[in-house]
DNA sequence: CGGGATCCCGCCGGATACTG
DNA sequence: CAGTATCCGGCGGGATCCCG
């Protein structure tokens, strides 16, 4: 059970946040999107999910997919045939994370979308005048 | 307005999840933590966030804090007195972001119980077994 | 008090090449 | 097809010291 990954965060949250642990769990370069497409697809294959992820090298995405694995978030399944065929699937854990994941994606748009906004239009900077707060 | 960081992100999730959006916003070593504290204090000064987030070196909670009020989650008023005194706080954006922040907060605590169980109580290994899976 | 300057290091992600 | 091996640059985070 090597979930050795998450463990350092997950042991000192004591005066953290929790939420770090949630980073620290999605927070690689393609889990999101992996893990979004598993929640749509039921199994999908190392190719498959790699060309629908956006051609991430195999070495990277692997390596995503065994901590996701190692976290227990998919289930990962070898087919002894040949050519070889592997399988990659969401345990319940990672069904779970799915309403979070759409969350996160959701304010993440909404985000975006007030960066672009505030980008395009007039900037509308807000300054602080702290002015007479010279007390003490 | 040198929001440069999380951009590139923005700029590329086009088949990517938004929620990496998400992540590259939230995704610092003590963001969660000082947002969280913020959200419960109004304003806060230097050294008490410190404090309070546990520690954190001053030039690694500085950079933090600066990422954050480039991204647009939280101000800085500074103080012009001396000793030096600034506060932070949430913007409104950075008041949006509570909801989430508590919802990863709450998967986080569910998924390390989740760890920590399946650590002490016996290990009920799922196995999967493909068996008559060698079709073609 | 609230930082900035400097140095260091581990790790993460990508590129390229090779293989059972 | 589904990886593994090797090399590499960047940066995120910490330690330590110094400053207005």
């Amino acid at each position: 059970m090597p979930r050795n990954r998450v463990d350092g965060v997950i042991a000192s949250w004591s005066h953290n946040c929790a939420a770090e642990v949630t980073v620290a769990v999605l927070g690689g370069a393609w889990k999101p999107v992996v893990l979004s497409l598993l929640g749509r697809n039921e199994v999908m294959r190392f190719g498959e999910l790699r060309r629908a992820a956006g051609e991430p090298t195999p070495r990277v995405l692997t390596r995503q997919l065994r901590e996701l694995e190692a976290d227990g978030l998919i289930t990962r399944t070898v087919y002894a045939e040949v050519p070889p065929k592997v399988e990659y699937g969401l345990t319940e854990c990672g069904r779970n994370v799915q309403p979070l994941l759409d969350a996160m994606a959701e304010w993440g748009r909404d985000y975006a979308a007030d960066v672009r906004r505030e980008s395009a239009g007039g900037g509308a900077d807000r300054e602080n005048d702290p002015g007479d707060a010279a007390g003490r």
